[in-house]
DNA sequence: CACAATTAAGTTGTGCACAACTTACCGCAG
DNA sequence: CTGCGGTAAGTTGTGCACAACTTAATTGTG
């Protein structure tokens, strides 16, 4: 008889254990800019390029808007952004930065060294498993 | 002036994204056993070895008692565990298997074939993953 | 033009994570 | 024997994830 799966063959629990390890990494980091996790991940994409639709952050980190929703209004609240209904299409709200979102980048930008400290693991060795994650998130989403 | 971070090149946002694919390509699975994939986690343990404590399943799966204790009480409304207040020492509470949760590890078998087949990755590159996550986390824990 | 299908955002409800705290119990030093 | 430090489990509060649903605006088709 098949034995029953063990925890330590899975690749899933390695994944969830080691995403749940990074985001405490940063957590000590991130409560100095007074955000969470995946709030950084929204300013992340902000400052890349704003405004932007909540749809279309959904878009970029795979979240719906049940939970980009309050996350914004949190950050609303934090002065960070500034949710503006479009005048062309009534049903989309624009995510714009307000001065304090835009002037975080600036702290913000010495984070993912942190991690790469953190990691113990060479830049290329990183790089693979990035890589590597990708093409898994990839064809795991290709599979639904 | 340097840029500001670039989400497509942070590891972190590379497992937080994996990871939730991976538990979502096991959801509907474990949907039919009536399970969350956190719960399917305790399980794993428990078919290993059983009783176990709550500090002990904590230890396994890097999760406290405030994670622990409601997801345990909900197992126990399934009537797949049983809380017993131990006799020697009353602060601990030994998780039992019930037959019911004893007899889902055999449904329980094929879940993990479902991620490799998802995986889109050999089992080679699976493997040497889930090593280089393992080497991950350990470090990253050992940062804090 | 009318109106059904689609789409954007928000809401509600459940279940994690995790910090901070509480309660109850053990074991040991005096 | 008496506390007292430490420990196991549970509780409370906040913030994601995600499913299911609602609301309101737009678009496509006859």
């Amino acid at each position: 008889m098949t034995e029953a799966p063990r925890l330590d063959r899975q690749v899933c629990f390695a994944l969830y254990s080691a995403s749940r390890a990074a985001t405490a990494v940063y957590r000590p980091v991130l409560d100095e800019l007074g955000l969470t996790y995946p709030q950084y991940l929204v300013m992340l994409v902000l400052w890349e390029s704003e405004p932007r639709g909540v749809k279309e952050l959904g878009g970029e980190l795979g979240l719906d808007s049940g939970t980009l929703s309050p996350l914004l209004k949190r950050l609303e609240a934090l002065g960070l952004v500034e949710r503006r209904r479009s005048v062309e299409d009534e049903r989309r709200v624009a995510i714009h930065l307000t001065a304090a979102g835009r002037s975080l980048s600036g702290p913000a930008r010495a984070i993912p060294q942190r991690l790469a400290d953190a990691a113990g693991l060479s830049l290329d060795e990183l790089e693979q498993l990035r890589t590597t994650l990708g093409k898994l998130t990839a064809a795991l989403h290709g599979s639904l």
